[in-house]
RNA sequence: GCCCCGUUCGUCUAGGGGUCUAGGACGGCGCCCUUUCACGGCGUUAACACGGGUUCAAAUCCCGUACGGGGUACCA
């Protein structure tokens, strides 16, 4: 076991991202490629945007793409508790080491007053108002004001937050394992809130404090992160914990399919597929979302799907089981652009997945949706619909729904091609073929295409003049399985009255 | 605006100075298989953003420009 520690650290503001989930798979393969641990940490320090639920859905999901931490919040371990709400003690002990070190400082400005300040300096034409080491002189502050009245507003209570003191002129730097070195000039940072006045830490104070209590080795998050490291290297160096830092980690974003900006959640509806792994259910429809788990995908096909997003192993094989894709899996292998999200990729991925999976298997998972549309039938016959079917499947509800017509009765007949195909002067001719159907023997496959074919010789039909109208008469369309292997499936009862009813109605077509 | 990051076929990408007349996959197109639809097989389409360097040699290194993305909250 290697001293190997990473995190996925959420936020539960809602159902998690499909992005989220690609950050929690490569965390998750890293730890597995060199024998770590995976934790899961609840950030939850936005009082304001905590949705219920959320918390449970992230677990559900990590369950359903079979990326389950090993510690952390659902879980338990060593460094309980995983839930930032529970730590608040913790944050505000390491916030006052920093503030007594000189690293941080208290202020009073109001959320108002900064609000008014950034509209008056937008008015001056300073449309990047911040709160830095030149603009804090002006502010209410302990650098400001004089230390018996900042103790005067800390006794009687008024609200306050803690600021990270950023040094005026520096250079801070660190190395990206996906990057390499990105820099920043101190100057340009702002200092950043460190504990909100509610009394909670803002992310950069509670990431940088869990991640060294809990001995996180690896930071590997979001592009979105990488201009707020500069911060964190800052914090890191206030605590004394620079040189035991975590190596940072920087993933590429997912863009929407047309590429403008970054895969958002409104995506879903807009491109016609799903931006969740879950079903989200909200109150109003407009915030409800069905998952990838809903429109019909196996997660091996989304976790493959997902890790080749940015990922790539540098060989030609595409198909990765997770046990394949933990051995494979390489930081230094990750793209640095971002990806756009690839629907018709996905769509082929799970088609494959679909298309090897064992016919029992399949059958287990259709079960519900059978059940759900009223078909009463055994495992199984399940199996043998989803034999037939997967070969031509994408979606595991195509398994259901496109063979609507071995659960019952053919719904509706492609009534052109019948018409098209029929004649009722050989009516007979296909009566014939129901009373083969009686006898044959065994009712197999091999066995029905030897006496069909038999049968043709003998009246001289071609196949042409009769495969079409055999199919139609038992599944209603063109599409479909072989024409034998349906026979079977449906059995010999079923199939023969099927096609007794399918050839007196061709003949109401074309009398 | 400012800061940070990025830029190879339509898309995901391989490529880490010569083996690149740039490889694979998805998608598209065509053919074969099959008197269904798919699967499968074969073939085809299509890219190193631009401009300067460095070098005998650059898709690969450096600089600039353009474009794209991210950040810029008492949100994460």
């Amino acid at each position: 076991m290697s001293n190997i520690r990473v995190r996925f650290a959420p936020s539960p503001t809602g159902p998690l991202h499909i992005g989220g989930v690609r950050t929690a798979l490569y965390n998750y393969l890293f730890a597995k490629k060199h024998g770590g641990t995976f934790l899961l940490r609840i950030e939850d320090t936005d009082q304001g945007r905590y949705v219920p639920g959320a918390e449970d859905y992230i677990i559900e999901s990590l369950k359903w793409c079979g990326i389950l931490p090993d510690e952390g919040q659902g879980i338990g371990g060593p460094f309980a508790p995983y839930r930032q709400s529970e730590r608040k003690e913790i944050y505000q002990k390491h916030a006052l080491e920093l503030v007594s070190n000189g690293s941080a400082y208290y202020a009073f400005d109001t959320p108002d007053e900064l609000d008014a300040k950034r509209q008056s300096e937008a008015a001056a034409g300073n449309h990047n108002f911040k709160y830095d080491h030149i603009s804090r002189r002006a502010m209410k502050n302990a650098l400001t004001l004089p230390a018996h009245e900042v103790q005067h507003r800390l006794a009687t209570g008024e609200d306050y937050v803690i600021r990270l003191k950023v040094p005026e002129n520096e250079t801070v730097m660190f190395t990206d394992l996906i990057r390499g070195e990105v820099s920043f000039q101190t100057g340009e940072l702002d200092d950043k809130v460190l504990m909100k006045s509610d009394g909670m830490p803002t992310y950069h104070l509670a990431n940088i404090v869990d991640d060294h209590l809990m001995k996180i080795t690896h930071v590997i998050r979001g592009e979105e992160w990488l201009p707020s490291t500069g911060h964190h290297v800052l914090l890191y160096r206030a605590f004394g914990w620079e040189a035991i830092m975590p190596k940072f980690s920087h993933l590429p974003l997912i863009l929407k399919p047309d590429g403008k900006g970054k895969l958002s959640k409104r995506d879903g509806a807009k491109f016609g597929m799903p931006v969740f792994p879950l079903a989200w259910k909200a109150e109003s429809e407009e915030d409800s979302f069905d998952g990838f788990r809903e429109f019909g995908f196996l997660p091996q096909a989304v976790i493959n799907f997902l890790a080749f997003l940015g990922w790539n192993p540098g060989t030609e094989q595409e198909i990765f089981s997770l046990a394949e894709l933990c051995e494979a899996f390489s930081l230094e292998k990750i793209s640095k652009g971002g990806a756009r999200f690839d629907y018709d990729k996905a769509k082929w991925y799970n088609q494959q997945y679909l298309h090897a999976a064992a016919d029992s298997d399949l059958a287990a998972q259709i079960k519900p949706l059978a059940e759900a549309k009223g078909y009463q039938v055994s495992d199984e016959y399940l199996a043998k619909v989803c034999h037939l079917m997967k070969g031509r499947a994408t979606f595991l509800s195509d398994l259901v729904v496109q063979a609507s017509y071995l659960f019952g009765d053919v719904q509706s007949f492609d009534n052109e091609n019948i018409v098209k195909r029929w004649k009722p002067e050989s009516h007979p001719n296909f009566e014939a073929l129901a009373v083969l159907m009686e006898s044959t023997e065994p009712f197999d496959a091999p066995t029905l295409e030897e006496r069909v074919k038999n049968l043709m010789t003998e009246r001289s039909l071609k196949p042409g003049e009769v495969m079409p109208l055999l199919r139609i008469a038992l599944a209603g369309t063109m599409q479909g399985p072989g024409v034998y292997e349906m026979m079977v499936v449906l059995g010999r009862q079923r199939t023969v009255a099927r096609l007794r009813r399918a050839f007196d109605y061709f003949d109401t077509l074309n009398p």
